[in-house]
DNA sequence: GCCGACTCGAAAATATCTTTCAGAAGTGAC
DNA sequence: GTCACTTCTGAAAGATATTTTCGAGTCGGC
């Protein structure tokens, strides 16, 4: 047994420089070789796919033939190149990834979409990631382990990320409220005082519906906490902790509450992340018993399903 | 002789979604079968180089089960899954960044919390785009685009996903409804019939509760869709379409709900745009409308804020 | 025109992959 | 707890693919 990785001097043949080694190794090729040489350098992809007979009646040569061509190449024999093929395929097949940059069209194939969207999620969350204020976030973490109760605004899009924090939190014994009726919302604020924590979940910063509660609370002497995507917006003027999201561009087919979304719950995970840490005598065993309790409500099968 | 290289249906699972394909699979796989499945997907250029042999030898098991394995990722045997394999190891060495594999630990610093996050979400983006059959995202937008009314099940973290959706819809002027309540969603899915679409969002995919509508609604004559992160789970029997999240792997300070949420949202963004670029011309005046009708409700400020 | 070296492919030999089948291990019912 | 049942697993037989062997064909030199 071997099957050796060795890479020392001649080494094992590289993958990428596959090209090269046919177009060197060419002119000592008799015309056989060169003819698959030539089709496994023009269609990596494609002779990648093929066994050896397969290769050799599409050369119009015969299997020991492409044999030989492969060890010329510098491989063992053919199911080495064979690997060497599809490591080129799928190197060439990932390299015309950038055209991703543009934005999603109204004739763009479907797979299209899935990859713009795919990528422009991703880039979202690289940089509310990386524009993340730790400090600040620490700071709202610290406020919320200690809360006696947290309340979360959010209308439309956002609200729904309010209610994924709400969920989350109480799953881990806190006690959490989400508000996306702007009057209660209101209304409960009032109830808040120093200690509790309020926070306002709100892409432009300017959704009147969510900012008066978020100043009533902060009146209060509440901690308050804004996760917004404009950090110089109104609703940071009620707001002790600022977290920012940020947005990839937006366009018609993709309007701001989309990509908004993606940064958002981003934040709201690494707030609940954070404070599962702080208190985590009491979040491992609350997390747990959701757990458990859920179990039941899964199908009548067990775990592992069929 | 066929060694085809068809790639419409179903398809060859392309070399990035294997990653996605063994994480996404490995909760339905038997012991055996996920110790070859994690060797493959930690190690892809080693196993590479291993024939069925020796890959069985290195994870303790036998032929037989490297080539079930191979065929539960979607391979016609393990020579294609080498193959593909290799594709992978290619991409890894020459693209980007291996990772930060580490789980998040409880005295983890809040930096490293988002970084860790933001990278988990990112993978399990990449993942479910890689893994998202276009063939039934497609059929499943073609049949909301024509839909006379959609409803859409999710209870839990998943609920607020079909939420997502349903406000998305709505906003672009189809007739869409979301229920977390089980008995009302049932009660509801009696009212369906052929031509209306039946959505389940479920993560785990044998969530009773979610299942019974879908059911209802498959009976009915509905077109039936299930968005969840196991393909071989008891929702799929009555779904038209599944379309597949992948997950990233979860852990105590990360559950299950927190990571599928982020894929399910991906699946939501692309049947939102798809069905957009469809009914194009109702959904474009729709979504200005909708936007300007928001505009009013941004604070007293101006539109720019601040 | 004959010789020798080289090229080439058919078919045998070997390695690798796939399938089958029966025992092992786990699961649920009683 | 035990039994019946299903599911999982690996050994070995069977099928393919790859490599090697070997002799026929080709070309150039003398």
């Amino acid at each position: 047994m071997k099957e050796t990785f060795a890479q020392g001097g001649g080494g094992l043949p590289a993958p990428a420089a596959l090209a090269a080694k046919v177009r060197t190794l060419a002119p000592s090729m008799t015309r056989s070789m060169q003819r698959v040489a030539e089709a496994v350098a023009s269609d990596p992809a494609g002779c990648a796919a093929l066994t050896v007979t397969g290769l050799a009646e599409l050369t119009g040569t015969s299997e020991a033939t492409v044999v030989r061509t492969a060890r010329l190449l510098g491989y063992p024999g053919y199911r080495d190149l064979r690997l060497a093929l599809a490591g080129l395929a799928a190197q060439q097949q990932s390299g015309r990834a950038p055209a991703l940059t543009t934005d999603i069209a109204v004739d763009d194939p479907i797979a299209d979409v899935v990859a713009k969207l795919a990528y422009d999620e991703q880039q979202t969350l690289a940089d509310t990631a990386a524009g993340l204020d730790t400090v600040q976030l620490g700071a709202a973490v610290t406020a919320l382990a200690a809360a006696r109760r947290t309340d979360v605004y959010g209308v439309g899009a956002s609200g729904l990320v309010a209610q994924d924090l709400t969920q989350k939190l109480l799953r881990i014994g806190l006690v959490a409220h989400a508000h996306s009726d702007p009057h209660l919302a209101v209304t409960n604020a009032v109830q808040l005082r120093a200690g509790d924590v309020a926070i306002a979940v709100t892409h432009s910063g300017s959704t009147g519906d969510v900012i008066e509660p978020l100043r009533v609370a902060f009146e209060r002497g509440a901690t308050t906490v804004a996760v917004t995507g404009r950090p110089d917006s109104p609703v940071t003027q009620y707001a002790d902790h600022v977290l920012t999201t940020s947005t990839a561009r937006e366009s018609e087919l993709r309007p701001a509450a989309m990509s908004s979304r993606t940064g958002q719950l981003l934040v709201v995970d690494c707030l609940f992340v954070g404070v599962a840490q702080r208190t985590y005598d009491k979040a491992a065993p609350a997390l747990s018993a959701s757990y458990e309790a859920l179990a039941h409500r899964h199908g009548p099968r067990g775990g592992t399903s069929r």
